[in-house]
DNA sequence: TCTGGGGTCCTAGGACCC
DNA sequence: TCTGGGGTCCTAGGACCC
């Protein structure tokens, strides 16, 4: 058996750690650049706020009903969720926790006996909330898919679950399937959500009843197959040692306000270069191939939300690297081929990938043998800005302006990471 | 006039996740 | 006026190989 382990609402839940007041009133959290609402509440959720709606939309409710609403601090949810990961670990040994979103884990069961696995599960939520004051639900399946189905139903039916469920039983697990809508299984979304529904197929219980073959041909291949199977209470998605690097490093944001100068298009793609470049280097990573994009923004006639075209060019490197400079030269020269005069753009972002382990660089002949100083020096430059943060060091290209930074205007302190914003008792 | 079978590698794009 | 950011996996189809 398996279970997962998700906090709930969890920035929410974060802000409201170090703002007791705000127990059981209604919070919202915004997206970068206070775009989205990406967490809700509770009582966020009773008063009708929807999730993942635009913020001006919903900002009539929310100043109705004085919810408290925060500009997203990420620094001070990755810290707590470091926190609700490393007790996890304390309790099951660290090779059975895998972390697999920043709110969220799984963990194997496989040792605990099956009558134990109901208390060992509320085990679990407790100590993780006494630990670090978030709460969190829990769903324990034999497959991954299914416990996060049960922990879906912990959550909803709160009342009657207290944020635990447990799926040992066939009879459970059938009851569990009947009460899930198609469109809420993990791995299910808006597109085959709709294909499945067209087939008359409008449950998970629905769906588990067919073959592998018809998932095969119906639900994107193997993909569905693996699904349905897990469904079926067939284990079909192993647990995954700890987190290997990434293959793919990103780094794109919307601006503040649309900009239409190149100049601020290539100090933003700068900045995101330095950034993703710091990303490579933590995982020890050098990338063979840089990516830039652009967005335009577009004159919107009807109203609707539409995601623009997002127009983009790439260059291989001549070798794979880590080194900000190697980085930034070649991605403001792809800002340079992809930007048109007069037009105005509303996002930009850097993508890195071809990723390789940086200890074995392919080595170049013609590569002078003192790179290894780069290394020193990209070393040493982490070392500042992580102790100091607000990219003390940075590079020329970056800008000292940054009219096309993003807003972020309700962030709560960073009350666990930053000394001059240490919570304070008085 | 006739034009196989079996591979690999790469890229673009779709679908999904939180 | 205002709609996030960062990932993963898979498939299809083209180019190329023997």
């Amino acid at each position: 058996m398996k279970a997962i382990i998700d906090c709930n609402s969890f920035y929410c839940s974060c802000e409201r750690l170090f703002r007791p007041d705000l127990r059981n009133k209604p919070v919202v959290v915004l997206s970068n650049n206070d775009g989205c609402i990406i967490s809700r509440s509770d009582e966020a959720k009773q008063l009708g706020v929807g999730m993942a709606g635009p913020y001006f939309k919903a900002k009539p409710l929310i100043e109705q009903h004085k919810v408290a609403t925060f500009s997203s601090n990420y620094n001070l949810y990755g810290d707590l969720s470091w926190r609700v990961m490393e007790t996890l670990r304390t309790i099951v040994s660290a090779e059975r926790v895998e972390v697999y979103s920043v709110d969220e884990a799984f963990v194997d069961l496989t040792h605990i006996p099956p009558h134990e696995l109901q208390s060992f599960a509320i085990y679990l939520k407790e100590t993780v909330e006494q630990w670090t004051g978030i709460k969190v639900s829990v769903g324990v399946a034999p497959t991954k898919v299914l416990s996060k189905l049960a922990n879906r139903l912990a959550k909803k039916h709160k009342a009657a679950t207290d944020c635990v469920l447990v799926l040992d039983t066939p009879r459970k697990r059938e009851q569990a399937l009947q009460r899930t809508p198609v469109e809420d299984i993990w791995g299910v979304g808006y597109r085959y959500a709709e294909k499945l529904r067209r087939f008359n197929i409008n449950s998970a219980y629905d769906l588990a009843k067919h073959n592998a073959e018809w998932a095969h041909s119906h639900l994107g291949g193997v993909t569905g197959v693996r699904l349905l199977r897990e469904l079926q209470g067939i284990e079909s998605m192993q647990m995954l040692e700890e987190l290997d690097s990434k293959k793919m490093i990103a780094t794109t944001r919307m601006f503040g306000s649309p900009v239409s100068e190149v100049n601020d298009i290539r100090e933003a793609v700068a900045t995101y270069t330095s950034r993703a470049a710091e990303k490579l280097r933590r995982q020890q990573s050098a990338a063979n191939i840089i990516s830039v994009f652009v967005v335009p923004k577009e004159e919107s006639h009807t109203g609707r939300f539409r995601h623009g075209p997002t127009i983009s060019s790439y260059t291989s490197l001549p070798q794979a690297t880590s080194a900000t400079h190697e980085l930034i030269k070649p991605a403001v020269a792809l800002v340079d081929r992809l930007y048109e005069q007069g037009r105005l753009y509303k996002k930009a972002g850097v993508m890195l990938s071809g990723i390789v382990p940086d200890d074995s660089i392919q080595g170049n002949l013609f590569a002078p043998p003192e790179k290894n100083k780069h290394r020193l020096l990209m070393h040493m430059l982490d070392n500042v800005n992580f102790a100091m943060r607000n990219d003390i060091i940075k590079f020329a290209s970056s800008g000292t302006t940054r009219d096309w930074k993003m807003r972020q205007e309700l962030r709560s302190p960073r009350f666990t990471t930053r000394w001059e914003e240490l919570f304070k008792v008085s």
